[in-house]
DNA sequence: GTTAAATACTACAATCAGGTAGCATTTAAT
DNA sequence: ATTAAATGCTACCTGATTGTAGTATTTAAC
């Protein structure tokens, strides 16, 4: 169970984009209003362009906008792109090889709060977020 | 959300530790049961007994048993004197001070499925866990 | 066509978690 | 006393993640 800060800062990105989700974001407009170092999250972009989330617009009067419906794009599949599913989905003990017949001590334990987890990532829009909060950061 | 690689280690540990409750077990003999490096072992090892969950036993013949009643060893704490409690109840955005009237845009819908995981990591005790798997690793 | 404002590419620097090594200390067995 | 087998301390190494910089490319405005 491990959220990188990639994925927290790709989260805040295209979390505050959703709030108009058809307006048009420049980087340097982005790095004043959300809290991510202004190179690092021009590099994020790009990438997350890269995984269709987004697209790009480049030259003057470029930007970043929505490549896709933002009610189909879900928390997991954001996460997923940057930190892989096992990030989230893995044994918490850290085993490769725990499940089915072999599984560690906490496997069944866990089981079900993974589940809730992951359901939450998986049922979770970025339409779902796009009013949620005042965010004065 | 974010359980380190020294945190699972931690849970093995103890978790092997708890199948045989009163035992003595040398850095060496759990090096061999459980996939930690040794070294690395070794160190935590000193670090948990630091924390109290292990007293450690110096001299030929020494080695690590409980410290206390492990009906009383919470995973939550155990995560907690590694990566802290933030790793877990942390903003989901990664913001020092999403809380209260202030909150990150994902701040409801992330609060429940915390509290899950929460409680799951403080009700679960390395007793609960004493004999629930094969643990062919 | 020139300029300005944007993204794209690539390499490098810094930081941190994970892992290793050497030597010191402790204690039971002999 | 000596030895062997264990933990304790501290410094260093390594690799992955995070962050920075320089330069190239694209495109609208003029």
């Amino acid at each position: 169970m491990n959220l990188s800060k990639t994925s927290k800062y790709a989260f805040r990105i295209l979390g505050h984009m959703a709030k108009d989700e058809k307006a048009l974001y420049s980087a340097q407009q982005l790095h004043k209003d959300i809290k991510v170092p202004e190179r690092y999250l021009r590099r994020l972009l790009t990438d997350l362009s890269k995984h269709n989330f987004i697209k790009s617009i480049r030259g003057r009067e470029g930007g970043f906008t929505f490549a896709r419906d933002i009610s189909k794009i879900t928390l997991l599949e954001i996460v997923d792109s940057i930190d892989g599913i096992n990030s989230i989905d893995g044994c918490i003990l850290g085993y490769e090889s725990c499940a089915f017949d072999y599984s560690c001590p906490m496997h069944n334990i866990w089981e079900e709060t993974k589940r809730k987890v992951i359901e939450t990532l998986t049922k979770t829009s970025l339409k779902d977020i796009q009013n949620k909060a005042l965010e004065v950061f």
